[in-house]
DNA sequence: AATCGTCCCAACCGCACTCTC
DNA sequence: AGAGAGTGCGGTTGGGACGAT
């Protein structure tokens, strides 16, 4: 018989089900079993691997971690923005976002939100916001950098023109979703098109400046916050960092 | 080096919805 | 039609990692 111990500190049983932090023989289990059954029918996992996990534990562990299209690593700046966008219209519809995000689940977007973007931690100080500062310029710098790569290797494709037009249709949204959420003087998406070079001005606009510049350079959400701060007032609702 | 505060993420909980009988 | 089971979703919590002081 299994003990909490030998699970570790974190580990317990309630109403017969372990809960806590999954071991990779729990992980091998349950990969074993969506492999056979395929997913769903959570609550016969435990019945049938011998699992002492709640069907809803399993799904979760599987959705969140065990799946093998989960993207791994860190939100980029382009997912960033969708994140933004999608929940500027949807809010905290977490699922809904993750299906324009391949590889990220509801989860990993729901705690992205909450450390980068939600308002009103009372813990949350100046040096908070310094450093989501510094980790905003740090991914506007290595976005540039990569975007700079790119075009040194690349002429652009037509994957780059779809990109293009992709991203031209976000501008369009997001400027008309601004235009209400910030109004003037923090709206900062008033020229997106131009900073985007995409649609009626992408012709006139200088080939050095591609989407995924433009996009770094859009999201510079301090300044929205210093000017929401030196105004003493909250935005249309819409929450920056602290 | 020690302490403190924050970030990040895995996991749980409760509720609501859907499905099946 | 209605009850119970199964599933999905959003909110919340807990704790390790890491940087600042």
């Amino acid at each position: 018989m299994e003990s909490a111990v030998q699970f570790g500190w974190s580990s317990r049983f309630d109403d017969g089900w372990r809960k806590g932090p999954w071991t990779p023989q729990e992980d091998k289990l349950l990969v074993e079993h969506v492999n056979l059954h395929g997913e769903g029918r959570w609550n016969s996992v435990s019945r049938l691997t011998g699992l002492k996990r709640s069907g809803k534990s399993c799904r979760l562990r599987w959705v969140n971690y065990l799946r093998p299209d989960l993207k791994r690593g860190k939100i980029t700046p382009h997912e960033e923005t969708i994140i933004l966008e999608l929940h500027a219209r949807w809010g905290n519809r977490w699922s809904t976002i993750a299906r324009s995000l391949p590889g990220r689940t509801d989860n990993e977007i729901k705690n992205y939100w909450r450390t980068h973007f939600k308002k009103g931690k009372p813990t949350c100080r100046n040096s908070d916001k310094t450093r989501a500062r510094s980790r905003f310029i740090r991914h506007q710098q290595e976005q540039q950098n990569q975007h700079l790569q790119h075009q040194d290797l690349q002429p652009q494709q037509p994957q780059q023109q779809l990109q293009l037009q992709h991203t031209a249709a976000m501008a369009q949204e997001i400027q008309e979703m601004a235009a209400y959420m910030f109004p003037a003087p923090y709206n900062m998406f008033q020229n997106i098109g131009e900073h985007l070079n995409v649609g009626s001005t992408s012709e006139e606009g200088s080939p050095e400046d591609g989407p995924e510049m433009a996009w770094g350079n859009l999201w510079n959400l301090d300044d929205v916050n210093d000017a929401r701060d030196a105004a003493g007032e909250d935005i249309g609702g819409f929450s920056f960092g602290g």
